[in-house]
DNA sequence: ATACTTTGTGTCAATTACACACTTTGCGAA
DNA sequence: TTCGCAAAGTGTGTAATTGACACAAAGTAT
């Protein structure tokens, strides 16, 4: 009614992908630092780029993480669309849009993307526009192009209530891992202190974890056993999920 | 690298929007029929248009909802973005999309949006290209057009997600009700039942409903008590959500 | 040998979950 | 008026889970 005879939305669309990582003490975000061009001073960015003709959006979101990070096979669980129709438009981000796009004030809506990777299982190779890509920690990002920000935030959140519901940790931890490394991602993620006793115990009487003989060696302290993931209950869980994971 | 040069998406963007009421007795959807164009037999819809340019995603989905169905000021929460190339190639589709699209074939992106409204606060006025709007119990629904059983399917695992985080039933009861309608409310979410003694020792403990004074009248049967949110702590624990809500 | 650092372990009290069956109330029909 | 029906409403005992809390053990480095 009022909104009679008004011009259809005709925008490119782009996808953004945030990967967390863990290092076995902090959470970090792959992060790039688009090429200097007009001599902007350049904050750093999600990896994101449009996407083409017949991909699917999901698809696209691997290919544009690949083309500037060089990180390849990884499983991206959709955040949502992000559409603000002012996304673009801080100068900084216009003056860079300029070099590279054809048509820069055109709109463009982005969908969001997230994983969580083991941070040593793939070192970012920049190309493409990336001029570098790196692991940042998450508490020291709090700047970013566009409206990175926002998605980085509600990336974070969706991962804070996935960690409520399943398991988290397989694909953030090394195949053998200590209790203590578990622990810590489990902190990280919350942002809060977990009891330790109480967290191992809730961890063995789930079965989720399954101790090997190994133990660390040349640790200037009490070598930690080894643990892996029971892959069986590590699955059975993400898929009926626990009802009461009450930390 | 073997993706150069080829041309970047350039679609219409349409929100959809999945709507529950709870009648007392089960869960429903509200969907659209469009005019029959064409002669096709129609399957039914959600409730979904283009979105126009410079317009919000979430203002573009309250826009479409009261178009097509003249439901206002109602909160619409984001599912994601659905994005497959061939979403809108299902012959029966493209019939209908010719009548009423300059390009018919032109690739579309869709944004899901769902919410939760109490059935009888709302009767559906449909208008626009939809030539009915009805509340259809979502058991019933089996086929829908597009990609729209997608949709709801994503929408309703969202839904039965939030249940296990946030109270939900301000929304979708009238002011007062009875706990056994909220009982029914939480078994038709969760999709299985529920011991009454432990739901209303819950409810209560919670303190999340306040019983009022007044009682049904006029039921062949013992009436029950009234019952209201206790909307500040309703609020409180929609912030906070409640770690264990072990239904 | 000693200091240092991190691992690893047990108990108790309080809370919560879960299973389970009968009485109460009001209406309507005979 | 009584009887039947249908849904409301109520309590207990057991098992499992949570959460708080402190000290000994194991290995390296000096």
């Amino acid at each position: 009614m009022h909104t009679k005879n008004r011009h259809e939305l005709n925008p490119r669309v782009s996808a953004d992908c945030v990967i967390f990582g863990f290092d076995l003490n902090q959470i970090k975000v792959l992060l790039i630092e688009r090429e200097a061009i007009n001599e902007v001073e350049q904050s750093m960015a999600l990896p994101g780029d449009l996407i083409f003709e017949g991909e699917n959006l999901d698809t696209a979101a691997s290919r544009v993480l690949y083309e500037l990070t060089g990180l390849n096979e990884i499983y991206l669980e959709q955040v949502g669309a992000f559409g603000d129709p002012n996304r673009l438009n801080n100068p900084k981000d216009q003056l860079w849009l300029k070099a590279v796009r054809q048509n820069p004030t055109e709109r463009v809506i982005t969908v969001g993307f997230y994983s969580l990777v083991n941070i040593n299982n793939y070192i970012p190779q920049p190309s493409s526009f990336a001029k570098s890509a790196a692991w940042i920690p998450i508490e020291e990002i709090d700047e970013l192009a566009f409206d990175h920000m926002e998605i980085l935030k509600a990336s974070f959140a969706k991962l804070q209530q996935k960690i409520r519901i399943q398991p988290i940790g397989f694909n953030l931890l090394p195949h053998k891992f200590t209790l203590s490394q578990l622990h810590k991602l489990y902190e990280a993620i919350l942002g809060r202190e977990l009891d330790k006793r109480n967290f191992r115990r809730k961890m063995l009487k789930l079965n989720l974890v399954q101790s090997l003989e190994e133990r660390q060696a040349g640790v200037p302290h009490k070598p930690s056993q080894y643990f892996v993931f029971n892959e069986e209950k590590y699955n059975e869980l993400i898929l009926h999920g626990f009802d009461n994971f009450g930390f």
